[in-house]
DNA sequence: GCCTTCCGTGAAAATAAATTTCTGCATTCT
DNA sequence: AGAATGCAGAAATTTATTTTCACGGAAGGC
């Protein structure tokens, strides 16, 4: 057997994304050559990521070892690193190269709106606040009482999707997506409730004034919203979601993507926040999949 | 100026995510040196895109014409070729690899759920029937009614985020989340009314009786569903989405975002099977986008 | 205004890496 | 049991990448 440990070194400097960034808005090149290939590697990184460095030498019109030392430039160790890293964040992010593209064909449709969902997920990963998010989950945990706020068909979605996530975690919980309804509830919530909700825009004055009246109220509230956003400040505790705004390849339909999954891990955090709660997830989740896979269940939970 | 042609061919035999895939199921691998190989690459990808050809047969204890030869029955062209491949399906592909880890920590919650669903989406892409999905969206911009089933948290979701997207395109929609209503509905509708259904697991038998009665009626329908379900078969076109069932990792939590994927493609397509409703799409997009950067807005459309 | 210095660049050499060829060995079929 | 097939490794070849060195242009100082 082998158990050598390998030396491991972990080699690429740039981070995957950042190299296609960094290719994009030229950060550090300085010579016209090497703006050239960036621009060479950008408008085919499928061919950068296969061909040869004295094949993009060739198709920039510069010498083999200027691409070296671009290269190391983007912080890549080596020419096979760069192809390495290019190709890592290839697939994450090709569509920032293009944004504006006018699809039309059916299959450019579908790969335009997956691959902007899947970047809305990564640049929500990316600026995913931890902290904030578990002592979100720990007060949600904690509550007697959730009320989830959001209007408009995507922050409405969140709203009930709350109440979808946690009802099963055995929180209490109601959404609701009335405003005059969300601010009788607001004056109303007694003491031990919490009160979450989602904006995508961050500038929903209805949820505003819900929070202002929660907070002299002393109720907390959680926002699911845009940093630094009116809703935002209103709010104890803020889930910043931000979506880079400069690109404009974010549109609410793939920011909703990012709102989703902050859900999804509010709701997964707040299952394991609670010891008891969180093993009586797991039963359930085992017991849905051995129901799933004896087949003779009906109906699936939660279909 | 060079404006010589490369030779881009396109070496990548292999699609990214079957390079994993083909990885971790052995596909095709006969030798017990090659299976000892992917083993080894499979426990620390990072290292295997990072490392050289002698380093990676040093891990594995082989000799590096091994690892090349690996690589070509693999359907990469050349070692390198293979790390490249290689780099393009990790960041994707990574969570298979360790299906049923126990998370804990919030990051690890985070990275999970981002993960599962970027690969839901990954594999919805894949499976996707542009065929079918054109013939639904001719059909349901064709339509003069639209009916939207869904039940349980996560199709009833996919229900009103139809309706939700469809409305804005000048459809006539409703959706609709109660059996009950689901079969009156489908007894009363007319001619030119297009009944569309969602079903995670495909065993949704109060909307197989919907379809049933809608096929006898001659009302077309469309089912988002798992192909060769019942519910599939019960309906004039399957939109199938099928993410593996082997690997336990998509649950239904993730699965969604396939499923809203999918809507989102749906509805863009509806909206370019007309170019009339098209123009106007385009029109409220940039509307808002418009309204949205003047800052002067109280509420922002559909937030 | 000219000289010096620094930086970027490419040619060529050197090095490193990958692949091909060939031989040996094991397994399997006849 | 013997032959044939196919896989694995050693060595050599080939290919690709990188380093070194020298040149040229641009900027700044005298």
């Amino acid at each position: 057997m082998t158990d050598a440990k390998p030396k491991g070194e972990d080699q690429g400097a740039v981070n995957s994304t950042d190299l296609i960034a960094a290719l994009s808005n030229g950060e550090g090149l300085v010579s016209s050559l090497e703006r050239k290939l960036a621009a060479v590697i950008l408008s085919d990184v499928n061919f950068a990521t296969a061909a040869s460095i004295t094949e993009i030498a060739a198709k920039a019109g510069v010498s083999p070892p200027t691409v070296t030392r671009f290269c190391r430039r983007l912080g890549c160790a080596s020419f096979s690193d760069f192809k390495v890293q290019l190709a890592k964040s290839a697939y994450v992010g090709l569509r920032y190269l293009h944004p504006e593209t006018i699809t039309s064909t059916p299959a450019e449709v579908a790969e335009d709106i997956v691959t902007k969902a899947q970047n809305a997920l990564f640049e929500l990963h990316r600026g995913l606040d931890m902290a904030s998010l578990s002592r979100a989950a720990e007060l949600l945990a904690g509550s007697s009482m959730i009320y989830a706020f959001g209007a408009g068909g995507n922050s409405s979605l969140i709203a009930n999707e709350l109440q979808n996530r946690l009802f099963r975690l055995g929180c209490r919980i109601t959404a609701s997506t009335d405003h005059a309804f969300n601010l009788m509830l607001s004056a109303a919530a007694e003491p031990g409730a919490v009160v979450i909700g989602s904006s995508l825009s961050g500038r929903n004055t209805e949820i505003v004034r819900c929070f202002d009246l929660l907070r002299e109220r002393e109720i907390p509230t959680i926002a699911l919203t845009r940093a630094g956003s009116e809703v935002a400040a209103a709010a104890d505790i803020v889930i910043a979601i931000d979506l880079p705004e400069g690109k404009n390849i974010f549109r609410p339909t793939s920011t909703r993507y990012a709102f989703l999954a902050a859900v999804d891990i509010l709701a997964n955090l707040v299952a394991y926040a609670d010891r008891e709660k969180s093993r009586r997830l797991l039963r359930s989740i085992k017991e849905q999949l051995v129901r799933h896979r004896d087949g003779d269940d009906r109906q699936l939970l939660g279909d």
